[in-house]
DNA sequence: AAAACAATCAACCGCTCAATC
DNA sequence: CGATTGAGCGGTTGATTGTTT
């Protein structure tokens, strides 16, 4: 999982840190804390024979050995706000990680790229190449409705999959989750000026206009303006409750 | 059982920015 | 005011582990 250890030319360690040398980091940051990571290898290598570079050393602290880093999964609660705070802020990793105690930058990117990215984009994707074929919103959002021509495969997702549980949320009146409300919609043509309290009013969509969305095929979309569908709710929907 | 593929995540690299000289 | 230095950031890599075929 990590990269194999080994030394450079100037006989500075690299790749896995052992447990040794975890120790003896933490000891000499615990002792005599870190006011100069670039001067620290020197001294405790000088102390304790530790062979990393500043860099290394720092990174170690910040995202390894640091107290009060949580490690583990992440909670539904901590998703949520990273998926939130990503659209405010951004490939913003650190201003993030400020947001959530106990995660370090690295490890929220990580989630980001191996979890959170793909949800996001599944959500933004599907919902936007449905929005853009509608007059009302066309007119309003024109000038981006050409970057979000997004297929499947570029979104990475199953579409099949994501439909038919979406569908059965709107035919079982189970509730439609805020979180992913506010990334669908306020990934939506640049919308990132909605605020978390705009989402709640969005869960009062009406249960026909998403059946009707999830149920008619993609491809539609594409080609067929929205006149299969009343746009009134539509309309109403975009301009009233929380703009 | 084994090979292929996908996911995970620690660590590295190169860059920017701010502080100092 | 430009050069230098150090910290920090974000993108990327790559070894390991897990899953699927």
């Amino acid at each position: 999982m990590v990269r194999t250890p080994c030394v450079d030319k100037h006989g500075i360690k690299r790749g896995e840190w052992s447990k040794e040398e975890d120790n003896k980091l933490r000891a000499f940051v615990e002792k005599n804390g870190h006011p100069n990571w670039r001067q620290l290898p020197k001294y405790a290598g000088y102390f304790s024979g530790l062979l990393r570079c500043g860099k290394s050393c720092r990174l170690r602290w910040m995202n390894y050995l640091r107290p009060g880093l949580k490690k583990g999964n992440y909670s539904n609660e901590e998703e949520e706000l990273i998926i939130k705070l990503h659209n405010e802020l951004g490939n913003r990793w650190s201003a993030i990680a400020a947001k959530l105690p106990g995660r370090s930058d690295n490890d929220i990117k990580n989630q980001w790229h191996a979890h959170l990215k793909k949800r996001a984009n599944i959500i933004s994707s599907t919902s936007t190449e449905q929005f853009t074929e509608s007059s009302q919103f066309v007119k309003s959002q024109n000038e981006h409705s050409s970057n979000y021509k997004v297929s499947e495969q570029e979104a990475g997702c199953d579409m099949k999959e994501l439909q038919s549980a979406s569908v059965n949320a709107v035919d079982t009146s189970v509730e439609v989750s805020s979180s992913d409300l506010y990334s669908s919609c306020s990934l939506l043509n640049g919308m990132d000026w909605i605020e978390e309290d705009h989402i709640r009013s969005m869960e009062k969509l009406p249960a026909d206009f998403l059946n009707f969305c999830w149920t008619n095929p993609i491809d539609n979309f594409q080609t067929e303006p929205f006149d299969n569908f009343q746009t009134e709710p539509l309309d109403h929907f975009w301009r009233q409750p929380f703009f």
